[in-house]
DNA sequence: GATGAATGAGCTTTCATTCAT
DNA sequence: GATGAATGAAAGCTCATTCAT
C-alpha cells in the first residue's frame, strides 16, 4: 500500500516474520523477546518501542495472521465449488504459514489464556466465512438434514486446522492436491448415511 | 492390583491428578511446579523426588493420559456400531479430562517440541485403534471408495479432538448426545457424494 | 582392635572410604550426602544415624585422617635421618590417601570455614611433630642460623602437602623416591647461603 | 587505556572486586550470586548479563587474578636478586589479595574440578616465570647439583602459596619483611648439604 | 541399626521490562 | 527510532535434614 514504507513498517514486518516462525515452532511461552529481536536483527528495545510488550506483539501477530487467512478464504461471488475452494484455500494458507497453524491451535482453546479473548473474536470471523459458504450449500439441498450450519462450520474449520498440521508434521511429502482430495472425500462422508 | 499401594504410588497419583488439571487449563509453560505441588498437597521437592524434573512429569502425564484414552477407545469384539462407539468414547474421555485435550492439542504438532517424540508415538497408538475400526467398516463396504483408512483415521481423531475442545470451551451447555449426533452427521458427510 | 567389629564400625568405615574419595575429588561443598551414601552402599538415613550431620561426618573424617598421618610421621627414637623420614612418611601418606591431601588443602586456610577450628587444632598436632624433629636438627647445628623452628615446621609441612599434590595431579608417573629426593635437595637449599 | 570505560567494563570490575573478596574468604561453593551482586552494588541479573553464569564469573576471575600475579612476578632485566624479588613479589600479591590465594589453593589440585583445566594453564604461566629466574640462577652456579629447575619452580611456587596463606590465617601480625626473610632462609636450606 | 520418601529453605538461572543514551 | 546494559520478580531445581517404618 504505502509506496515508501516508513522505517517503522519495515522493522515491524521483520519482527512479525521472526516472531511467527519462532512462536509457531516453540509456543508463545517458550520464546524469549531476546530471541525474537535477534532473529529479526534488531535490538531488544526495538520490540518494546514498536509493540509495547511481548503480549501485544503476539496479539498483533494473531490479528494480522487471521486477516490474511480471511482474505484468502473469502470466495468470489462466482466461485463454482465454494466448499472445495474453502478447503483448498485454508490448506494453502497453512502450507504457506505452517507456524501460524501451530500458534493458533495451541492458543485457541486455552480458556483462561492470554489471548483467548482475541482469538475468540478472530475465530468468529473465520467461522462466519465458513458458515456463509455452508449455508449456501444447504440452500441448494446439499447438506444432510439435521446438520446445523454453525456446528458444521466450526467443525470443518477445526478439521482443516488439524489436517493441515498433520500434513506438515507427519506427512510433509504429500502434495496439496492429495491432501485436499482426502479432505473432500471425508467431507463427503466417512460413514455412509443410513438409508 | 497391589492391595497396599506404596506411599510413592499414592503421591504420584496425587501429582498426576493435580498436574493434569492445571496443565490442561493453562498450558505446560504457564504452570509452575510450586502450583502443581501445592495443588497435590505435597511439597515441591516431592515432585522432583518422584519425577526428576517438570518435563519428566509432563512426559509421564502424557503417557498416562493416552493409556487411559486408548483403554476407553478399544471396542469390544461385538460392538454393534464401532465408529459410533469410537466417537462417543472419545468425546466422553475429553469431557472427563478436558484439560488433557488442551494439553495434547498444544503439544502434538510442535515439531521440535519437548514432547514431540513422546507424542508421535502416543498418537500412533490412538490412530491405530481408529484405523482398525475404520478398516473393519471398509470391509463391510461402508467406506466411500478412495478414502484411505490411514488418512481417515488421523483426520477423524483430529476432528474429534477439535470438536471436543470447541464443545468444552465455546458451547459447554450442549449435552454429550447432542455433540455425538452432530459428529456422526458430519462423519456421514457434510457434502453429499456426487452420484 | 575389636575382634568382632560391630555392624556400626563396618558401616562407618564404608562411609569414611566413600566420603574420603568423593570429598577429596570435588570438595566438601560439591558432594551430596546422597552421593556419599550411595557410594558407600548404604541408605541416606544411615549417614545421619551414624554421624548426625554431613558436617559431623567430615569433621570425623578430618580427625581420623590426621590421626593416621600423625601415626606415620612420628619417628622412632633411633631414626637415623629424622627429616628424611618425615618427608618420606608424609609423601607416602599422601600417595596412599591422595583425596585427603586435596581435602586438607582446600579447607585448611578458609578462615571462617566450617572446619577451620577443627583443622587449626589438627594442624598444630602435625606441625608439633615437625617442630620436634627440626628442633633436634637445630641442636645438632644442622639448621642455618636465624631459622625459627616454628616457621620452618609450618613451611615444611605446607611444602610437602603442595609437592605431594603436584606429584599426584601433574606428574603422577614419578616415583616416590624421585619425589623424595627432589624435596630433600630443596630442603637443603635452592639458593646457597652467602658465606 | 580507554579514557571512557564502557559502562559494562566498570560493572565487570565491580563484580571482580566483590567476587574476589568473597570467594577467597569462603570458597566458591559457599558464596551465593546474590551476595556477590549485592557486594558489588548491582542487581543479581547483572552478574548473568555480564558473565553468563556463576562458573564463568569464577573462571574469568581466576584468569584475571593470575594475570595480575604474573605481571608482578616478571622481573626487570636488571633485577639484582631475582629469586628474592620473586619471593617478595609473590608474598606482596597474596597480602594484597589474600582471598585469591585461598581460591587458588582450593581449586588447583582438584583433578576433575570445574576449573582444573583453566588453572593448569594458569599455573604453567606462573611456574614458567619461576623457572626462568631459577634457571638463570643455575647458570650462575647458584643451584645445588641435581636440582631440576622445573621441580624447584613448582615447589617454590607452592611453598610461597602455602606460606602466604599460613601468614594471613595463623600469623597475621608478622610483617612482609619478616615472612620474606623466613622464606629466604628456608630457600637457602633447612637442612645443610652433606659435605 | 537402617531405610528412603518426603520436606522446604535456599540456590542458580531466566527473562519481560525499563531507561539513559 | 533504536539501542542494550541493567533490573528483580519469579521460575526450576538441589540437597541437608527428618521421621515413620
Amino acid at each position: 500500500m504505502n509506496p515508501r514504507p516508513a522505517r517503522t513498517a519495515v522493522t515491524k514486518q521483520k519482527l512479525f516474520d521472526a516472531a511467527l516462525r519462532l512462536l509457531g515452532e516453540r509456543g508463545a511461552a517458550e520464546v524469549t523477546v531476546d530471541e525474537i529481536a535477534s532473529a529479526a536483527g534488531v535490538a531488544k528495545g526495538t520490540v518494546y518501542y514498536n509493540f509495547g510488550s511481548k503480549d501485544a506483539l503476539i496479539d498483533a501477530l494473531l490479528r494480522h495472521g487471521v486477516d490474511l487467512l480471511a482474505q484468502r478464504l473469502r470466495p468470489a461471488d462466482d466461485t463454482a465449488e465454494p466448499v472445495e475452494h474453502l478447503v483448498g484455500a485454508a490448506l494453502e494458507f497453512f502450507r504457506d504459514y505452517p507456524a501460524f497453524g501451530q500458534l493458533l491451535v495451541s492458543e485457541m482453546w486455552r480458556s483462561p489464556g492470554q489471548w483467548h479473548g482475541t482469538l475468540s473474536l478472530l475465530r468468529d470471523d473465520i467461522v462466519a466465512i465458513f458458515k456463509q459458504v455452508i449455508q449456501r450449500s444447504a440452500e441448494q439441498g446439499k447438506l444432510p438434514e439435521g446438520v446445523q450450519a454453525g456446528t458444521a462450520s466450526a467443525a470443518l474449520f477445526g478439521t482443516l486446522l488439524v489436517v493441515a498440521l498433520d500434513w506438515q508434521v507427519f506427512q510433509p511429502d504429500r502434495s496439496l492436491d492429495q491432501v485436499r482430495d482426502s479432505v473432500m472425500l471425508l467431507v463427503r462422508g466417512v460413514s455412509p448415511h443410513p438409508r
